[in-house]
RNA sequence: UCCUCGGUAGCUCAAUUGGCAGAGCGGGUGGCUGUUAACCACUAGGUUGGGGGUUCAAGUCCCUCCCGGGGAGCCA
């Protein structure tokens, strides 16, 4: 009987079968000590001169890094084994060979690591940070999906910029220009109109000439967009979505975190309320800590790290200076210099994870805006069509996949949280 | 685009003031019955990123180009 790595637990005493690829191997004269591996863990597998045919004995010795084998043997409990399951060994198969494989159990440098993404894939800590990812998205969904929010997905091609061309890839589009969607709140805030409550989660694109540790050319954004939400609501909800999915991560992948040392102390004290603060109290802060941010500006890189170490979990920003903020966000009534908007900055220098706002629903408001920020109306009276028919107030906002789940995972650089990164300077593979 | 650091064996790195280019890992061969990135012995492996220059002599100094890391701006 085949089975995964990860039901040894239930077959033990039992004769099965294990297929998987070669991990690493250890050799001592008359026995051969295989760590198997099959996507759902590691097994040790121990093939023993006297125990098998000379055949499978020499076979075993020749085995090398990665070749893709099927191995029967007995399953037993041995703490000594990776798993706590070790794999006494009747009989090997070798189905692929694997010669020279160049990713050995030693230490590499990121270049050579990246060059080789397709293999880096199968190392135990890219796996785990991949697995996190996978957990992660999928408690999104559920958080989503068991509140009555529709996953409605907007389009990857978009006829004109909401904010500018300058940081979209265009691309050639039957004669004329098609751009890359940068966002998919403009789509979704249709979408509400009819359903009420709508996310979309999907790749987006910026074409910005960033080459920092936080920054991806190709990432994917989850975006919830609710008609009747303000932005107290929007914060309430940014909250509680965040404090679930931390805990359902730390639940259900913990061995992950484990592999990959995180300090799951920092995740376990996610839980509300987070502190709310507005831009001008965030000034403060940056002043009393010696920054020489200036107010008016954006936060920096810097910046955001010093608020964000300031307190013991995510911190929300709210009540920006309307200039710096999108044309579509709402003033606030008591200051109409400022944008009802809120950024959520993740703690350790991971970032602003999360921009949301609270909408401009009415449309003498909205044209004045589109006005002032030089955008050429005639792409936007679809979008005025929904203040023109049936406005309400309503809030969305948009979380950074890979900034996510490198905060959970603690990764320096969000390339490692997404398959096959895609980069200012890496398009390969 | 700008700032900054780097490119030496398959990989990770060392090489003093400009003076014989080295180690560990990986590969190969042999040994070892409980190994945990196993270990021990032997062994092969180099156009020092490309081009030009200074010098008796350049991995090292100068010019130039290419490639990459970190960061700034911009942003999630």
């Amino acid at each position: 009987m085949r089975i995964y790595i990860n039901e040894a637990k239930h077959h033990v005493g039992e004769q099965v079968q294990i297929a998987g690829w070669l991990y690493n191997k250890r050799s001592s004269g008359k026995l051969h000590f295989l760590i198997l591996r099959d996507g759902t863990g590691l097994m040790q597998a121990v093939v023993s001169k006297k125990e098998v045919p000379e055949e499978a004995f020499k076979l075993s010795g020749e085995l090398t890094q990665e070749c893709s084998l099927i191995v029967t043997g007995k399953v037993s409990e041995e703490p000594r084994s990776p798993g706590g399951f070790e794999l006494h060994v009747s009989d090997v198969e070798l189905v692929g060979k694997s010669e020279d494989y160049p990713i050995t159990p030693k230490e590499h440098g990121i270049e050579f690591l990246l060059d080789r993404r397709h293999l880096w894939l199968r190392s135990k800590r890219q796996h785990a940070i991949l697995r996190i990812r996978a957990e992660t998205a999928a408690a999104m969904r559920d958080y989503l999906n068991s509140r009555g929010y529709v996953n409605l997905d907007t389009p990857i091609f978009t006829p004109n910029a909401c904010e500018g061309t300058s940081n979209l890839f265009e691309t050639e589009y039957f004669g004329s220009k098609a751009y890359l969607a940068q966002s998919g709140q403009l789509y979704s805030e249709a979408a509400i109109m009819s359903f009420s409550k709508v996310y979309c989660f999907g790749p987006t694109f910026r074409a910005e000439k960033s080459k920092t540790r936080r920054h991806l050319t190709e990432f994917w954004m989850l975006e919830p967009e609710e008609a009747w939400l303000d932005l107290e609501g929007c914060m309430d909800l940014m909250e509680d979505f965040i404090v679930e999915v931390v805990a359902r991560v730390l639940d259900t992948r913990a061995e992950e975190l484990k592999i990959l040392e995180r300090d799951t102390s920092i995740l376990e004290r996610v839980q509300k309320p987070f502190p709310r603060i507005t831009y001008d109290d965030a000034d403060r802060i940056l002043k009393e800590n010696e920054s020489d941010f200036v107010y008016g500006d954006d936060f920096g890189g810097t910046d955001e790290t010093i608020l964000g170490d300031n307190f013991d979990r995510p911190v929300m920003i709210h009540r920006w200076p309307a200039d710096i903020k999108a044309f579509y966000m709402k003033r606030d009534p008591d200051d109409y210099s400022k944008a009802l908007a809120v950024d959520m900055l993740a703690p350790e220098g991971h970032g602003e994870v999360i921009g949301g706002s609270q909408r401009e629903d009415d449309l003498e408001e909205l044209e004045k805006r589109l006005k002032e920020h030089d955008l050429p109306k005639k792409y936007f009276e679809w979008y005025l069509d929904l203040r023109r028919y049936g406005t309400v107030p309503h809030s969305g906002f948009g979380l950074g996949f890979e900034r996510t789940v490198g905060w959970i995972c603690g990764t320096k650089h969000v390339r490692e949280t997404i398959l096959f990164p895609r980069m200012m300077y890496r398009l390969e593979p």
